[in-house]
DNA sequence: CCGCTCACCAACCGATCGATACAAAACCTG
DNA sequence: CAGGTTTTGTATCGATCGGTTGGTGAGCGG
């Protein structure tokens, strides 16, 4: 709708996509509330007015901002979740959001908790949305296990849903890990164990 | 310093201790930069001025805050650290993390986490002090790992650096979770498949 | 080249941010 | 009860917050 260029009238002079990618990293880096007009508007190179005319306000910029960001992570998702064993899916899952989460092309840790874990009252549903957006995934990751459990690809007794809350809390510990300086080695160590989790049988 | 009463002058209308906890409640909820000063005053019930001669300053207060938040959480380590076996530590650990971070009587999550996993570039020194808290009950963890390993009560290849950092990653995602409104039953189920990783043999 | 349409930019809006000045009130000492 | 000392409450500080207003000028259709 915004993205064609109109025929009429004076064109602009910066690419959408690109200054909302360098709004992500700035609410990626100081989250919402972190991430002040100024800093965005530096970061993207345009001044206030083309901002709002642009995206309408910061929270709709933030909103367009994690919807890329999460439609990205999504197909990240189901790349690793297309691994043919439930343990496979869950190695592609941790490792590859390890190495997402320590990336060097973008700052250290994940949006969706970077950018407002907490907020003030008035922007409450930052959170909201970004947990949405976290809650989808572990749902993704859910049926996936789910789906192994019927195949009888994991072993009996396994709680497809609590397997997957497990799965997706170590990934999201791991955001915060990365984001206090964690490097890749130390979180895919932690991987390593986590995988000894997986498929043994319930204890007891 | 500041508690004992003085004996001149008009005494004080509220108790420190107690306004410093509805204080680490308001932190708690909203983080560093969502907790506006009206929101603090208004939560420890005095206003402005009684706050600035008490405490010095918002940062002030919040280190005071998280200080006493953290003393505490270090006692409850180091006694589930005191478990005679390095399953028995861990367990009790996360076990612990868990109910804490979904009891009724104080906001859900971490203050460690929630107070300011990302802020604006002048409060960046807020993010080191909530992880440096973090960090120093990993190391707790790890020298308790490390006991265990030459105590041959770990399996041999065990990394016991990892192992305390996979414990602790997981309790910050409980922490996440928690803060999205998981329950204590479902952050206990998380712990029993992470329990499966502790003590199995590295795979391979 | 004219005229229309839009994007650009500087300056500014009210509200709120964290932090203070000042004077009245409360308590102890003498 | 007077003098000294500290806390309290109100009212306000400058700075910054997210958001907006007009004037200017760039580019296209005619």
């Amino acid at each position: 709708m915004s993205t064609e260029t109109p025929a009429i009238g004076r064109p602009r002079a910066f690419d959408e996509e690109t200054v909302l990618a360098r709004a992500t990293e700035v609410f990626w880096q100081y989250g919402y509330e972190g991430a002040s007009l100024s800093a965005l508007t530096g970061a993207m190179g345009i001044n206030r007015p083309s901002l709002y005319a642009t995206f309408g306000s910061k929270e709709q910029l933030f909103r367009r901002a994690f919807a890329r960001y999460h439609e990205d992570k999504v197909a990240n998702v189901r790349t690793a979740l297309a691994q043919p064993t439930a343990y496979g899916a869950i190695e592609a899952f941790l490792r590859s959001s390890a190495d997402g989460l320590t990336a060097g092309d973008h700052p250290a840790g994940c949006l969706s908790i970077q950018g407002g874990l907490a907020c003030s009252p008035e922007n409450g549903r930052i959170s909201e949305v970004l947990a949405a957006g976290r809650a989808e995934t572990e749902a993704a990751l859910g049926e996936r296990m789910s789906r192994a459990a019927a195949e009888g690809d994991l072993p009996d007794g396994v709680d497809a849903r609590a397997l997957a809350r497990f799965v997706m809390t170590l990934s999201e510990g791991h955001a915060v890990h990365a984001a206090a300086g964690a490097s890749r080695e130390d979180l895919q160590a932690s991987v390593d164990i986590a995988l000894r989790a997986v498929m043994g049988p319930a204890r007891g």
